[in-house]
DNA sequence: CGTTCGTCATGAATCGTTTCAAAGATAGAT
DNA sequence: ATCTATCTTTGAAACGATTCATGACGAACG
């Protein structure tokens, strides 16, 4: 069925090694015989077989993404960046997601381990640290996203998360606001805790301002919306003065709620700010506050490293890139 | 480095043969053979290598997906739907963005090629079917995913936009709207075509009402809210009084550049209308109306078909999967 | 006791590409 | 005509899992 590098030597009346070498080497190949061998490739539709090479070479051309969920346009926007670094030196993105179930997250990797990806990029969930290390130590790199490695052994691209929690909250105290709620969870998800925690040193520096947590089981519009409503339905005078969300889903399911399903005003009773910058986030009933993260860079970035680890192998010293979040404000906490 | 079946049977004093047994075939070995080999792999650390199961095989168990762009969460949700059906089977998602441009197109498809992948799902960009023909015709499977199938020899899973584009502009028309602008592009993209398709011949059932065309370079937020700038900075006698646009993207684009950038009323001054139905449509500034597409059920369609083609091989009897549209009305028209 | 059947284990051959030491060919120098 | 030096080509070995024909062993049967 297939045609094999074999075959196209017979045709070209050469030695497999020449076609492999026409194929890699070009340049050390007497020129007519590389026409003729070419000619015979395409005369019999020759494709290489990349598990072949793979097995040979030790390892494949693609490179192992773990997200929570792609379908948050934060991690779509680091699969692109990281799709598009990865094009530049052929190679291709395997993508998985991990949906914060560790299971999931430890299958992946079970999977990109068996095939030998080039390298797995990762915005770890549970702190399978282990897992990590021994993937580490049989020469797979690892790149952490999203999420600063816990010692310098691993290579990560991050935003600090502390500093951008404390950062949204400070807005809110500056723009009047003191019973401040903070939405989102689990706690578990990392990016979620910290936010929390940054929020809770800016409140902790302003006397009388209050931080209550609304926790919720994901972080998506619907999740929202389930919190919106909630606070929506409480007394007006137990309800917060301002709302900061883990991220922008989550703001937008409680805009929902509050506004659209309730008539509770945005930013007059309540402001609101969320966290991402996604591109929908200016689109909203009202636009959205938000804190700004390089999405599509930490992915290209991310690969940029990993790649540079695969090169370099044992000599590579790890790198920690730490970007800066940026305070995005609009309508929501009353511009 | 690596850890071989060699090394395991060695270690477990048996043949490779009987370790390749107990990883696939358990049954067919005695329980404590099969109790010493586990002990050995797990003792060594022993990982399947699966470019040598694959070059056995002939093929990987990865799927490849060519989408324009996942960042458009219709694709995002294909491919999720995609990846969750996949995972049943244990297989992985391959992905690539082909960004509209063929040479990407062909890129990603030569190298799924080489990769041997199980089967190739696309949403094609160019009608380049010769080079699809040619790889079902190597035994690899194609099915084409939101784009019905130009003859009965590929799978497909589909939505008939042209009913959806109907179907738009007849609830325009329908809520007393008769200077209607299409804006999209480019008209390459099969899904934009068939949708403005669809809005022409709405448009012409009905005495008086026009449709104008604003073409795109693209169906991003950005290329939405230029299009809006346009139609906004027209003599509002030449402005259209309902607007569809080709997907929510373009929508919410422009309604920023109508409502936020702009004065101009929506629903008031102009009625507006998407396609897709995206999480966020209905979080937007006005609520945006649009044409809903089971995007998940989509990609999960699109893989089962896939594998049962795989699995079957020749006997396979291609199968185009359509699925109808739905109109979803909210505020921006008019409610 | 000899035969048959079933259960397990074996190991060489195979998949298709790459690598590399070695041989062969050619041209230029002496 | 002989010897180097350079350029090309060769073909076998290797990567690691799977398969399958073959054989070893024991139990059951007549």
């Amino acid at each position: 069925m297939a045609v094999s590098v074999r075959e196209v030597a017979a045709a070209a009346s050469v030695s497999v090694g020449t076609v492999s070498n026409v194929l890699n080497r070009p340049e050390k190949v007497a020129p007519d015989t590389v026409a003729r061998v070419l000619a015979a490739i395409d005369e019999l539709g020759f494709v290489r077989n990349d598990a072949a090479r793979q097995l040979r070479a030790g390892r494949s051309r693609s490179i192992g993404l773990v997200v929570l969920d792609v379908r948050n346009p934060f991690f779509t926007d680091v699969a692109r960046g990281a799709e598009d670094r990865a094009a530049e030196d052929g190679m291709t993105i395997l993508l998985g997601n991990s949906d914060d179930n560790p299971d999931r997250e430890r299958a992946y990797l079970d999977l990109f381990e068996e095939q030998r990806v080039h390298g797995v990029l990762i915005s770890p969930r549970s702190d399978d640290l282990p897992r990590l290390e021994r993937a580490r130590s049989r020469g797979v790199p690892v790149v952490l996203v999203d999420r600063e490695a816990p010692d310098r052994r691993f290579s990560s691209v991050a935003v600090d998360d502390v500093v951008g929690g404390a950062m949204a909250v400070r807005h809110l105290v500056e723009s009047g606001r003191r019973r401040i709620a903070f939405v989102g969870g689990p706690a578990s998800i990392r990016q979620v805790a910290d936010r929390l925690e940054g929020a809770r040193r800016a409140a902790a520096e302003t006397p009388g301002a209050t931080l209550e947590v609304v926790e919720t089981s994901g972080t998506t519009v619907l999740e929202g919306r389930a919190a919106g409503e909630a606070i929506r339905d409480r007394a007006s005078e137990h309800r917060p003065d301002a709302i900061f969300c883990a991220n922008d889903l989550l703001a937008v399911g409680v805009l929902q709620a509050l506004m659209m399903l309730g008539d509770v005003r945005v930013p007059g009773d309540i402001a609101l700010i969320g966290y991402d910058d996604i591109d929908f986030a200016q689109a909203a009933v009202v636009p959205l506050s938000s804190i700004r993260q390089p999405a599509w860079l930490i992915g290209y970035t991310a690969v940029d490293l990993l790649l540079r680890e695969a090169r370099d192998g044992a000599d590579f010293e790890p790198e920690q890139v730490q970007f800066q979040p940026e305070l995005v404000v609009r309508e929501s906490t009353g511009r």
